[in-house]
Formats: structure tokens, sequence, C-alpha cells
DNA sequence: GATCCACGGGAATACACGGATG
DNA sequence: CATCCGTGTATTCCCGTGGATC
């Protein structure tokens, strides 16, 4: 970090009213402990998984609904509050007992965007049910499969929930239906936006319908603006975001981190019209959510930096990209020009035609710009 | 020695266009 | 006029290799 950079950050940091006070509330990609305004969603949760109340191994559910509808947000809220009030009740002397935690129910949340292999999906789960550390390599997928079985065998019954299924990298509900088919007493949650109707059988027969925000989002925009911002966020500022985003909590979550952070840039105290607007600006109406952007490999983001970094204004064939990038990394062109392609069909780029030369004979090449907001990456690779 | 996976290279396939063919 | 064909690119798909870890 240079001087200047340094005395930047501390003039920001002692302005007069910090602005932002919980970035955590701003941020899109983090969940808070308590959804608003979603009562009824966990009474549906709830209802599905009611068995298990009754020592008895639920069914699997599949939880379903559009971008943004706070999936994420009430499951993962579910899990930690099931967990804890599990674990309240569990008698004491389980805790030290094995090698698990414990015994009774155990739960645990896996994203499938962090582990898209049956191997990384069932270290995961390992991860999440045992004290000790378990290998990440070196180790076959069949033995973390019977290392699950002989835990599951002491009687433990499991409760998995599994996150954005059914994207173009992760896995699907047909196939987590078939990974933890072999386990007798698991229940697991899937979680994804493709209808039931057109997801591959077979399909759990629980399902639970998330829809997209309504009127709703307006409340859950004051409640997290104002726990992340130095004071209340102003009404007109909430209905703003809301009706833009059209029900989306992701997009308007990030059209406000932007916003707020535009506005203590700009040593503001309070938020503006102007820095509101500004974050709509940066966000892209139906771009990736960001999650999925900041869920791709270390490579993938050194080449997302530097295509952000090239001119936006010059058409560029996809070749001429890669070309650049290559160049700036230890990648080969031919590389780069595959993870561009790759990234394209992933969503988190978009393609267009470039008209560049004189018009030749064959296929057109097209280049590619980022679907997704690039100041809301940049913010959060921090 | 076994394991998983990121890279990299290259084969296979798709597409665009002009010209030939029926 | 509709269709097929050949040529030249663009794009997708596949798989062997080697690094890192156990």
């Amino acid at each position: 970090m240079d001087l200047t950079e340094r005395i930047d950050r501390r003039r920001t940091r002692n302005s007069k009213h910090e602005l932002v006070v919980d970035p955590d509330s701003l941020n899109p990609v983090v969940h808070p402990a308590e959804p608003v305004g979603r009562e009824t969603l966990f009474e549906a949760l709830l209802d599905a998984i009611d068995p298990l109340f009754e020592q008895a191994v639920p069914p699997d559910v599949y939880v379903w609904g559009p971008s943004g509808s706070g999936k994420s947000a009430i499951v993962t809220a579910l899990m930690s509050a099931l967990e804890t009030k599990m674990q309240s009740q569990r008698p004491f002397y389980a805790a030290t007992r094995g090698q698990t935690k414990g015994d009774g129910v155990e739960f645990a949340y896996l994203d499938a965007r962090q582990a898209t292999s049956r191997f990384q999906l069932y270290r995961e789960l390992l991860d999440e049910l045992l004290v000790d550390a378990v290998p990440e390599r070196g180790m076959s997928t069949d033995a973390l499969e019977r290392k699950i079985q002989s835990i599951q065998s002491t009687g433990t019954t499991v409760v998995v929930a599994v996150d954005h299924l059914g994207e173009s990298r992760t896995a699907d509900v047909a196939e987590i239906h078939q990974f933890f088919e072999p386990f007798e007493n698991l229940a697991w949650l899937g979680v994804g936006r493709t209808p039931p109707e057109d997801v591959s059988l077979p399909i759990p027969e629980q399902h639970v319908h998330v829809p997209a925000y309504g009127n709703e989002l307006v409340d859950t925009l004051t409640v997290r603006g104002s726990q992340g911002l130095s004071h209340t966020l102003d009404h007109r500022h909430a209905q703003r975001l809301a009706e833009w985003a059209d029900g989306d909590a992701h997009d308007a979550l990030a059209a406000l981190f932007i916003a707020a952070n535009v506005a203590e840039g700009a040593d503001a105290t309070r938020l503006r019209d102007e820095d509101v607007e500004a974050g709509i600006e940066a966000v892209p109406r139906d771009g990736v959510p960001i999650g999925q952007v900041l869920a791709l490999s270390e490579n993938e983001h050194h080449i997302l930096e530097r295509l952000l970094a090239l001119d936006r204004d010059e058409e560029r064939p996809i070749e001429k990209t890669a070309q650049l990038i290559g160049e700036q990394t230890d990648l080969t062109p031919g590389t780069v020009k595959r993870q561009l392609y790759e990234l394209a069909q992933f969503g988190v780029l978009s393609r267009q035609e470039v008209t560049v030369g004189p018009p030749g004979n064959g296929r057109r090449p097209s280049g590619v710009t980022p679907n997704f907001s690039a100041t809301l990456f940049t913010l959060l690779r921090e």
C-alpha cells in the first residue's frame, strides 16, 4: 500500500460520520440470521421436514424459486436455527463421545458452487460432520462414501441442505438424488431455480416454492439498509430500489451496496438520491448473481480482472482479448480463450458479434463483456 | 502408489457465406 | 427459388498429463 492510499483510507475512516457501519448488512452474498417478512415460507419448510421432530428421517425436499427471491437466506437461516435448537436439547454427554460431534441429528449446509463434484460434496459433508480434518486429496470418493456410511451406522440422522443446484457448473437435483441415495438416514434439501416440472427425474415429492419478493422487499431493504448504514434508509430510496429490482433482492442489495460506497467515497454523511442512482446504474438488471462470480477459481478471477481493466469501449474479438490477457497471466492464450468461452456459456460473460476488419468468409467472431456488476465484483474482491 | 483436478492441446462440430446444382 | 457443397472460421467437447496431497 502506498502513502497516498494510506492517507486516503485514514481520511475516509475518520470522516465525521462513517456512513457504512456494517458492510455485511448491505452485502448481497451475506444472509442475515433472521430473514425479514418470510414467516410463511419458514413454516412451509418446517412442515416439509416435520417427521424430524418425531425422530424419523424426513423426506427429501426441493426448494425452488427465481433469482433473488431469498431462497438461500431462508434455508441458511433454517439450518442454523435447527442446529442451535437441536444442540441445546442434546444430552450433555453426547458432545464428548466418539469422533462425530454428537449423535442424534446433524445438520449441514453445502454450497454446490463450492463443491461441484461428488467427491467435493462428500468431503464438505464430512467436514461438517466430523471434528477431525478431512483430506482434500489422496482419498477416493468411494472411501468418503464409506466413511459417511460408517457415521450413519451409529444411528446419526443427517439433514443436509445443498444450495445453488442446477447452475451451469453445479450439480442438479437428479445428481444430488443419486449422490445421496446410498445413505439410509440422510435427508437432503435441495435449493435451485428450476421449476420442479422442468427438473429431470427423480425428484423429491416435497416441493417448497419461494416466489419473488413483492412489497416485502421494501421492508427487507429498510431493515438491512438501516443496519448497514449509520442512519435509517430513506423510504423513498428503499422504494426506488425495490421497484427497479422488480422483487430481486440480490440486485436491490447490490445497488444499495454500491450506492453506499459511492456516498462514502464522496464523504457524504447520508445516502443521496444520486448515490442510489449510481448504484442502480452499476448493476445490470439481468446479470448473474455476484456470488456465482465470486465462486469462480482464482485463475478465472485473474482473467476477469484483466478483462475489466481493458478498455471497455473498444470492440475486440475474443481471440484478441485472450491474447491480451494471456500476456499478463501465466496462462497460454489458448487456455484463456477457452476459459472466456466457458465463462460466456456460464453466463458470467455475454457474447455479442463484433464487427472488425473486412467481412471475410467464415463465421463472425464475437466479443465478450461482463454480465455482472464490475464495481461490485471489485469491491467484494478486496 | 493413489487420488482429484486444473491446464493445455487438439479433435469434432457448428456456423457463415458464396457459388453451384437441381 | 430452394438446397447442397466447399471453404474458412468460431465454438464446443474431450481427454491425457502433471502437480499437489495423502
